[in-house]
DNA sequence: AGAAAATACGAATAATCCTTCAGGTTTTCC
DNA sequence: GGAAAACCTGAAGGATTATTCGTATTTTCT
């Protein structure tokens, strides 16, 4: 429960062996595990050792502290589908409502799938928001996004687009959210992407 | 950071003096400044009952745990803003999309007052979640939309309404639990809110 | 092989926090 | 006034947890 971070987020010590690089993984590992089979309430430094078979003070010789083990995760995953959603953005071969359409799918699916980890980040360590990394990686979404409804409408000003893209960006997290906190059957969750989509095109549409 | 509660949600003994019931009106209003000012991290009994004034024996005497004043912070302020929802989807003078953006705004707007609880209480108490009183509490603001759904949308099946009503409940909250994470200007608060009506209520044309 | 570097270990440390309880104070009521 | 009930106090118990550090083990390199 350490509040502030002692030290910086970047790894204590590069490994130069082929078993501390296994090692690293095998703790990354585990801390995926016990975050979504076990909670945020116990992701400890001592359970996560625990699972990844190695022991604390292994895991401290790479990890300045447990909130950057979370970073370490959140970061890994902010890339992975963020590379994913502005591929399907920047698309330009189908009409931007299909875009959209493919985005949410895309959006809930990912999230769906992370929703443990994401989710458990936010109590395990609070100030993760103000890393420089999530920061930027957040405002890398907001600027494609950006881009996306500059495209699908561009008769509107530019505040309106910010506006617009900034309450898209919202609902989607928020709904991904929502999977996180009750999970719910695959089937359930298409019909719920489903209906979020006719949402945001019958708002795009509205505005055109 | 007990897991769960050990005994009952429900006040450990009801007051029959005056100043015992100062001495709880004094917890909860010490409560909701360590909670807001303070942050979930440092909402500690041992913080509130200092910020209170009255010793943590005290506090402990008329309730059972940590997560019970919790408890009592978030029945009370959702017993408040859900009256004040339904106030508004059942006033059948307005037609529904004006109902619905008085909705907007005013769930917008009382979410944002009570916006810090709320957010606090999810990583102070994680478990509220299943709480009784707060199961409740949903599920009656579920019904009140679905009531307000079978007026808006008659020509659609039950199932379409309830998932209408599921992804506008979920979005709303939503942007609620955005402008708890990070407070802006009240103005741009109301261009938002005006925005997510509109998204809103393009919805419900574009189903009608 | 053998020294040096890298790595791994885990008991011990220090800090935090929820909760209890034995004993003191105030209020009520006859 | 005085006994009983209600109430208040806060130091101490008990639990948990992040992090360190002295020591043991393994790998690398000559």
């Amino acid at each position: 429960m350490t509040d502030r971070p002692s030290t910086s987020i970047s790894s204590r010590k590069s490994p130069k062996q082929a078993r501390s690089a296994d090692l690293i993984s095998a703790v990354l590992e585990a801390a995926v595990q016990v975050l979504t089979s076990e909670g945020a309430q116990r992701f400890t430094t001592t359970r996560v050792a625990e699972k990844a078979g190695v022991s604390v003070g292994s895991l401290y010789q790479y990890f300045p502290n447990k909130a950057a083990i979370l970073f370490r995760l959140q970061s890994d995953e902010w890339r992975q589908t963020s590379d994913l959603l502005r591929a399907i953005l920047e698309d330009t071969g189908k009409p931007p409502p299909a875009r959209l359409r493919a985005l949410v799918h895309a959006f809930i699916r990912s999230e769906c799938e992370e929703a443990a980890i994401r989710g458990a980040l936010d109590d395990a360590a609070p100030l993760y928001r103000d890393a420089p990394e999530a920061r930027e990686a957040k405002e890398r979404g907001a600027r494609t996004m950006q881009d996306f409804m500059r495209e699908a409408l561009p008769q509107q000003p530019d505040a309106k687009r910010i506006l617009v893209a900034d309450v898209i960006t919202t609902t989607l997290s928020a709904v991904g959210k929502q999977f996180s906190s009750s999970p719910r059957a695959a089937e359930e969750i298409e019909t719920y992407a489903e209906a979020v989509a006719d949402m945001l095109c019958a708002y795009l549409k509205d505005l055109g």
